[in-house]
Parts: C-alpha cells; structure tokens; sequence
DNA sequence: AGCACATAGTTTGAATTTGAACAATAGGGG
DNA sequence: CCCCTATTGTTCAAATTCAAACTATGTGCT
C-alpha cells in the first residue's frame, strides 16, 4: 500500500470528488427553485417513505449530517409547516419527525422535476452494466466494518 | 425518461450521494487533525501542482466552491502564511494566488495519509477493473455539454 | 431504591458559506 | 477615444453548519 496514487487512481478520486460537487450543485440550485435546501429536501425525501416518523438521531445518521444542524432544520421546516415533531410514545427522550400534509404536497411537487435531473445528469450518463457496477462499487466506499 | 426511478437507478444515486457524503466526512475528520479544513486542503493540493499561481476564479472553479468563500479562505491561509496574493502581470483584476514555501510543508506533512486514507476507503475496495469503470462512469456525471 | 453511565435532543457561540451588491479593469465596436 | 458590456475579486448581511456544553431521560448494576 504505497503512499502515492498512480494515474488511474487518481482520476478516479478525483472523478468522484468532482462527480459528488457537480451534481450536489446541480441538485441544490433545482431545489433553490422549489424553496428548499438539500438538507431540507432529503430530510422530507426520507420522511415520505415513513408513515410512523423517524427520529432524530437517526434521520441524522441517516442523512450524515450532526444532530444540532438538523435541530435547526427541522426548526426551519416545522416553522413553514412542513414536519412536526412529537415525542415519542415509548422513550421519552425521542422526537419523532412527521411530514404534514402541507410537507407530503411539497414533496410531490418537488420530486418528479428532482428526479428527472438525477437522471439527466447521471443515471442516463452511462450503460446499465455500469450503472449497477458503479452502484455496487460505491456501496463498499467509506463503509464501516 | 419516465419521471420515477427504479430500484437500481435509486440504489445507484443513493450510492453515488452516500459514498461522497461518507468519504467526505472521513476526510474531514482526518484533515481537522492536521489543521486544515477540506476547503483549506483542496487549495492547497491544487495550488501544489503550479508554480505560476492560479486566478481565484480558476482556483473557484476547479474546486467548486463559490468565490466569496475562496475569498475567505485564501485570506485564512494567507493569514497563517500558507498562500500569498499578488496582482497578475497580464491582466490587472486577476490575483494569483501561490503556495508558500511553509505552505508547501504543511501539504507534503498532510499529504501522504491523506492519500492514504483515500486509498484504504475507496481505491483498495474495488478491483482495478471496476475502479476504471467508476471512474469513466463518473467523470460524466453532470459534465456541461 | 440509588448511583453511574449511556443516549436523545437542544442550546450556544464561533466559523463558514452563500448570494447580491459593489468597485475596478478588460475588451470590442463605433 | 468613448460607450457598453463582460469579467475579476471583494465586501456585506443573512443563513447555515459545527462542536462543545447542557438538560433530561433511559438502563444496568448493586
């Protein structure tokens, strides 16, 4: 394991470094358009598919980013009406994060349009047997365990 | 183009996001003990490779950050000495902007476990045949024209 | 029960990032 | 040369992010 990249190695860091950048900018100046952050939007992405509310500690890990900022965003977001947020029945020490109606209806608007352009700037951008080679190759990156 | 994903165009994007995202967080983690923000970091890894300098639009654009928080970092550099700013010779709005000698030292001390570290999360986890795919793959991603 | 430790979420203040407005220089056509 | 427009970099205020400290609740052990 030498402490170089060769050519080919590098390329490919940086291909994905770059890849992550351009298409998060992409990604965030579509959402802008709808009022959202991208934070905000993946935290309502993640909501949809939860009819019981997810908490906080793992909405955070599941969208990587630290509990204190998304304290703040889901401040932000249960100010426009779009979650709230209520304890949880079990442990008293949980917030369980609920889209409202008003955030479901943002969502179906915002997501058709969001997903047309993942797919114009990436999922059509290359072949299927790559596609699938590159998903399951980023699967492993960065991974715990 | 149907405006919805499928289970392996979804898998892909969600790969693609969450292999940055964790790859990102591991790097940053690495280059705070270090001192250096990933922000501080990709300027100096890309002023490394130039002796003449580079324009701060230039430097922006390659790393894809916008130009007023290139401003301010390269005044935080510049404050701790890593950088220096001089007016270009051939057009008289551009700054040039230089790796000083301690700003050198600070990369070639950070460097070798930067890479490293990227060859352990990323590179060593695929085999070479697949990591030249991603890396095709990839440099397509939401690539202008 | 009582104590120690772990976990959930918030608060706080500082650092960073952003977009818009701005000042200065460059370039092209009349 | 003069105007018009584009480009370069900075400044400014506001929004966002972060890490550390904090409060409150759960969990296990004795």
């Amino acid at each position: 394991m030498p402490n170089t990249l060769d050519d080919d190695e590098l390329a490919a860091y940086f291909a994905l470094r770059d890849a992550g950048s351009r298409l998060q900018r992409a990604v965030t100046k579509h959402l802008h358009g709808h009022g959202l952050t991208e934070v905000q939007f993946s935290i309502l992405a993640r909501l949809g598919g939860s009819e019981e509310g997810v908490a906080m500690t793992e909405l955070a890990r599941d969208l990587v980013i630290t509990k204190s900022g998304l304290t703040y965003q889901a401040g932000q977001l249960e100010i426009r009406g779009l979650v709230s947020r209520q304890s949880s029945p079990g442990d008293e020490r949980s917030i369980l994060v609920h889209l409202t109606a008003q955030g479901a209806a943002v969502l179906s608007e915002t997501l058709p349009s969001h997903v047309a352009l993942v797919r114009e700037l990436f999922i059509d951008r290359m072949p299927r047997q790559d596609l699938m080679i590159v998903r399951d190759a980023l699967a492993r990156v960065a991974r715990d365990g």
